[in-house]
DNA sequence: TGTACATCAGTGAACGCGCGTTCACTGATGTAC
DNA sequence: TGTACATCAGTGAACGCGCGTTCACTGATGTAC
């Protein structure tokens, strides 16, 4: 037998290992034998922390929600100028894709929303969340005069994300021989030409 | 019984019906009983026409590349100026998008390419034709003196990805009340800017 | 310090279900005579 | 024009498999006395 855990202990292990399980494999891929070997228990003991695969995987996404929100709020505390902020969420976003996998396969699986929409409008909102945030860093350079006041700043922020996210996905799907990094700094250099206050 | 047709047409069938369902309900839940339903016959009636579902969706993959790449060819042919070409392609692709959810479900899909190195590659090659077309287009408006000679073709094709990608993405989530069409039209013009030779 | 007991995480066999696929058959269609 | 035959798409029952989940049990752990 297996030793002896409590719930909390091992909620959180098995959240954790679904969530490796996921960057490793995809979710499609994702059993709870799997998840069960990882911990090192039997698939059955799963079933003493959660009460289905499903609550499994709605705490797997609240990690990957905090994780996508911790990031801005991170990158946003350490400096004032607007184009240094921005430049850390990018620098930050880009690891985050990077190291893990998992993230982008949770959030745009279709899978996990299915028949559960309040569960796609709390991830929607945790993105909207997120755009928000940079939105506000726009903001500011705007009100300091660094960024050009006539653009909109949501619009500045969702193409934002646009510089990151296609090169993840062209990234992912070349097996790693796309530049991420590469790419994200030359377009960065371009965007802030954009956006700059002439 | 149902009515007997030659193989050919029934092949074609098979695809469109598998196409339509994916983009109704997701890669994962396409089944082969599903699909014979729609088209008419019985499940194993399907394996006269195709040796296994995999062949079905490799077909299925045929077509959606097929519809990807004749997106940015139709949109070049009809003018010279390289930003009308540009934004021609833009709003096509959001169409694209929009009318045809099932494209980003299946190219972004882990599952379809899942033990299958060729086919994955082979999806990557089609997104990067798409990108050289578009940075084609950019390296004629660069020729001609419209667009900014210090630019590198390429990222401004990923850049150029950017403007759709992250609005589709967000229209989906939330269900389409995110408006994707306002949203790259205010982008488009930052974009101009940011790329137009001054 | 030692003993009886309650608690509850871990076990393994078994379940029901959906799915892709096989197979022997049926019967419609077109062709050769 | 009519008949025998070959072809092959369509049928429905059955299969094996993987999976999520249930359930009666085991036995380790901590607590009350």
């Amino acid at each position: 037998m297996s030793e002896k855990l409590e719930t909390g202990i091992r909620q959180a292990q098995i959240a954790q290992a679904a969530l490796a399980l996921v960057a490793e494999r995809g979710l499609e891929r994702l059993s709870v034998a799997d998840v069960a070997r990882r911990v090192g228990i039997v698939p059955s003991a799963i079933y003493r922390h959660y009460p289905s695969k499903d609550a499994v995987l709605e705490t797997v996404l609240r990690l990957v929600r905090d994780r996508l929100l911790e990031n801005v709020r991170m990158a946003s505390a350490k400096t004032a100028d607007p184009f240094d902020r921005l430049h850390r969420v990018l620098v930050r976003h880009v690891k985050l894709v990077r190291d893990n996998q998992a993230i982008p396969r949770i959030v745009f699986s279709e899978e996990i929303y299915r028949g559960r929409p309040a569960r796609r409008a709390r991830m929607y909102k945790a993105i909207a969340g997120y755009l928000d945030q940079v939105a506000d860093i726009v903001r500011a350079g705007q009100a300091g005069g660094a960024i050009r006041p006539d653009l909109d700043p949501s619009t500045v922020a969702v193409m934002f994300l646009g510089l990151i996210q296609p090169a993840a996905i062209l990234w992912h799907m070349s097996d790693g021989r796309f530049d991420v990094t590469r790419h994200t700094e030359k377009a960065w250099k371009v965007f802030r030409g954009a956006i700059a206050a002439s």
